[in-house]
DNA sequence: ACTTATTTTAATCATTTGTTTAAAATATTT
DNA sequence: AAATATTTTAAACAAATGATTAAAATAAGT
């Protein structure tokens, strides 16, 4: 089960309010969620909110924060585990991404905003380039097994392939478009296509 | 030089509003930019904005229909020319995106979350399915020349792999993080790298 | 059972925000 | 130059919004 559907969702006030922002801080952003959009939906007092979480702007740095850590936790745990070679990474990564968000598909686009207004929130950059699968990919390019480049370009292509597609998701869910299942389908199919066209993108000696 | 740059910028009051209007709506969204914003920015009475554009929420949509233009002609222009190769399309493509997106990095966002909002708004989607580009590619499986597979992925790699970067640019120039300076050499890099890359994926006969 | 602490409620406050109004200033027409 | 139309301004309005308050309801402690 995704790390995120672990947190507790006990019938306690608390709890409640937090999934109802939750929900509407991604369908809707910080601006257009109102507080009494938060309290009806969590079915209470609006006075609560403030009760449980000062304001407006804490609650928000508290669903921002958890959301955070999901994001972080799945790419620490596998950009740095010593044992795995690094394809085996870049198919946990491009797995473990295509899941979580096929389960919260609007997660991106969230957490890209939430970046862009206070970019000090958090630093996933750090995560790849003090990491173990960093590591190896140098030295991968310095033994010549894949083709030399700036390693960025590897991080921001397993992730561009992998998120970008979520980022896009309402472009392809209008009328006319691809129906919900039909997307998770694609989804499906690029979760093994895309560890491929890595592999041959690494290896393309230009 | 770039379409949008060609919008018009006379000292009118109707542009020094739409300019100003543009560049608030861009950097933080529909519901984070105030009407008094705008007219500051715009340097005009606040009253003006209603005398001109009737209201914020119109004066957005054109802003919105605006920036969509830009981004369908490029697309429509390249994706449609019937005298040009899969690889001439491509890197076409990859060029001009990048070009125009170096002026104004926010744009992907910016549309991504407008489309979000509303997404009758735009069908870009369509561009590329019903286009020549499109012909050619499913002739080209036909042929056996490029791997076959769902047309939308190798649409999803050009435009993930060219845009996520711009996407996730917030995350990249925070402290500690890369100058503005260097992710620009970084993604004209990329301009010349993207192309091989999808000509590799295209090869990739798994 | 009584007291104290915690949680919930309804009402209200102070700002903010999009919009309007009516008068003043400026430009255009005749 | 006078009359008319257009643009700009300052002030105000009404609704929405985040937050607070004081009292009521409920739970916990002794």
């Amino acid at each position: 089960m995704s790390p995120i559907a672990k947190i507790k969702t006990d019938g306690s006030t608390e709890e409640k309010i937090k999934d109802a922002a939750r929900k509407l801080f991604m369908q809707k952003g910080f601006e257009a969620t109102k507080t009494r959009d938060i309290a009806n939906e969590a079915g209470i007092n609006l006075a609560l909110l403030n009760y449980y979480f000062r304001s407006k702007e804490k609650l928000f740095e508290i669903i921002v924060k958890e959301n955070m850590g999901q994001f972080m936790e799945i790419i620490s745990n596998i950009v740095n585990n010593e044992k795995t070679t690094i394809q085996d990474k870049v198919e946990a990564l491009v797995a473990n991404y295509i899941d979580m968000l096929t389960q919260f598909p609007d997660m991106p686009l969230f957490i890209m905003n939430s970046i862009k207004v206070d970019p000090e929130r958090i630093k996933i950059r750090q995560r790849f380039s003090g990491s173990y699968f960093m590591k190896q990919i140098n030295e991968a390019i310095k033994a010549g097994k894949i083709a030399p480049m700036n390693p960025m370009n590897i991080m921001l292509n397993i992730v561009g392939l992998t998120i970008f597609p979520f980022v896009a998701r309402p472009m392809f869910l209008n009328k006319g478009g691809i129906t919900i299942e039909e997307f998770g389908t694609l989804m499906q199919e690029r979760k093994k296509l895309i560890p491929g066209w890595i592999k041959s993108m690494l290896e393309a000696k230009k």
